[in-house]
DNA sequence: TAGGTGATCTTG
DNA sequence: AAGATCACCTAT
């Protein structure tokens, strides 16, 4: 299959200074992988900001770099992947300019394409959440891994596609999932599903 | 609802 | 060097 750059959101698209605003936008969008031939892919459904230099919340808050916050220091457009309680693997998209470490955290997608490899990946065989609603969950059904932490999201290995422009009217706004130790930064309306969506991971 | 799992970061 | 923490998921 040939390379299709037209079909990738360009560089110009991550590096916007509103990471929220950003976070909102992704709704609707394609995400893709391909390894090894296999391509696979999903609507992206439920996404979560996170900031840097202002938000409690985000690993590099307040400015702090250590080996694994680096890749969120380096420009937008490439990925940020991270394990957590030592079994997942999830996805996030760094944005803005380098030297800001900002990124939105991927958490559902709708299947779209390749869904016998996802299935198989995650081990189940119905089209429902538990297949691809969830950060842990997506990473797996979609294959990406450790190995992929600072991939470019312009390249051919994990790459963001545009797909339905999805009205305000449509989004629905809660505060993040996981961050209640983080003080008042956790009430930050910075998560964004579609409504009704039935990927969405809660 | 409880427990698994191991890298990461702090020294609680 | 050791221990707490962790942007979660699965099976009871």
């Amino acid at each position: 299959m040939k390379s299709n750059k037209k079909n990738k959101l360009p560089i110009s698209h991550y590096l916007s200074t509103d990471v929220v605003d950003l976070a909102k936008s992704f709704l609707g969008t394609e995400l893709h992988t391909r390894y090894n031939g296999a391509h696979t892919a999903g609507i992206i459904v439920e996404t979560e900001a996170y900031c840097g230099a202002t938000d409690a919340a985000c690993h590099a808050y307040p400015d702090r770099r250590t080996p694994r916050t680096a890749t969120m220091y380096k420009g937008g457009g490439i990925a940020y992947v991270y394990l957590i309680y030592g079994m997942y693997n999830l996805f996030n998209i760094v944005t803005n300019e380098s030297g800001f470490a900002d990124a939105v955290l991927v958490r559902a997608i709708e299947p779209l394409i390749g869904l016998e490899e996802m299935k198989e990946r995650r081990g189940v065989n119905k089209e429902n959440k538990l297949l691809s609603g969830g950060p842990g969950r997506l990473s797996q059904a979609l294959g990406i891994g450790l190995n992929d932490d600072g991939e470019d999201l312009t390249g051919d290995r994990i790459w963001l596609a545009p797909g339905n422009q999805i009205s305000d009217d449509a989004i629905e706004v809660s505060t993040r999932i996981g961050v209640e130790s983080c003080g008042e930064d956790a009430l930050l309306p910075w998560r964004f599903h579609i409504r009704g969506n039935k990927y969405v991971s809660k």
